[in-house]
DNA sequence: TATTGTTATACTCTATAACTATA
DNA sequence: TATAGTTATAGAGTATAACAATA
């Protein structure tokens, strides 16, 4: 009689980290749909807004997790809505993406909006919860460079 | 002087989960080329070999958070290459997908190799962190239902 | 009427290679 | 040689709608 030996599905981190971030995505892309943007939209412009000065794709990149060529496209969008602009960077290669003032506002309502519908996956975890949850979730990340 | 007001992204929950899946995902794919499969196809041929009898198509959609219709063509796919059958279940519009001896043994050979593969990037987590990582993931799930 | 499975379609995300310009 | 950015393309994943068969 063939028997199963493997691990449970249900206890397979890498499942269980995609169907929750899955989960949170969903949400996530509904809330921030009424303003015009999706997750990864929305990523690369909070990091533009976290930084006057801007930030350069390849920042974008690396803390994204994403290939270059990727963020060229993420960024072309928000650039033709308006919600942030390139300009020339300290080499003349290098070019920094910065927030308008519109996107900083697009980026306050829409991270109000995904922080409401992160609440509802999330409600179950406390403050201590959540803390830990991305202090581990941060570590996996250093580990996978 | 605009000043950004909103939650770094690196705070925000959604964002890293993402983050983390996105990198065990890759992982675990890398490895389970090997098998000829990734992790979807994946994760429906375990649950097909944690029960003896078979699962409904429904209930894989159930438990991996995937509409029915995506089903379809992953039990497809497993059906071509011989590691599943689909045998007809207790109504007539039910039928149970099962794992074939060959099918076993590929999950076996492929779970370990993804679970080594993501050993990297979970490496610096202990058996506790695991425990709670699970049960806080498994958490909100259930509160996305 | 509701459920299970299926087909079809469109869109988004991911991965890769090749290329330009600059350092 | 190496780095930042860009273009193009193919493949995988996701979301919906509509439908047949059965309960």
């Amino acid at each position: 009689m063939e028997v199963f030996m493997g691990q449970p599905l249900t206890d397979d981190l890498g499942f269980l980290l995609s169907r929750a971030s899955g989960a949170l995505v969903r949400a996530t892309n509904t809330a921030l749909g009424e303003h015009g943007l999706r997750v990864r939209q929305y990523s690369v412009l909070v990091l533009a807004c976290e930084r006057e000065d801007g930030v350069t794709q390849r920042e974008v990149a690396d803390v994204l997790g994403l290939d270059p060529s990727q963020v060229v496209v993420l960024v072309d969008e928000l650039a033709d809505t308006g919600r942030v602009e390139r300009r020339p960077g300290p080499d003349r290669r290098t070019r920094l993406v910065v927030a308008t003032p519109a996107g900083r506002r697009v980026c306050e309502a829409a991270g109000a909006a995904a922080r409401a519908a992160q609440e509802g996956p999330l409600a179950g975890l406390d403050d201590g919860d959540r803390d830990r949850l991305r202090e581990v979730l941060t570590r996996v990340w250093a580990a996978s460079g």
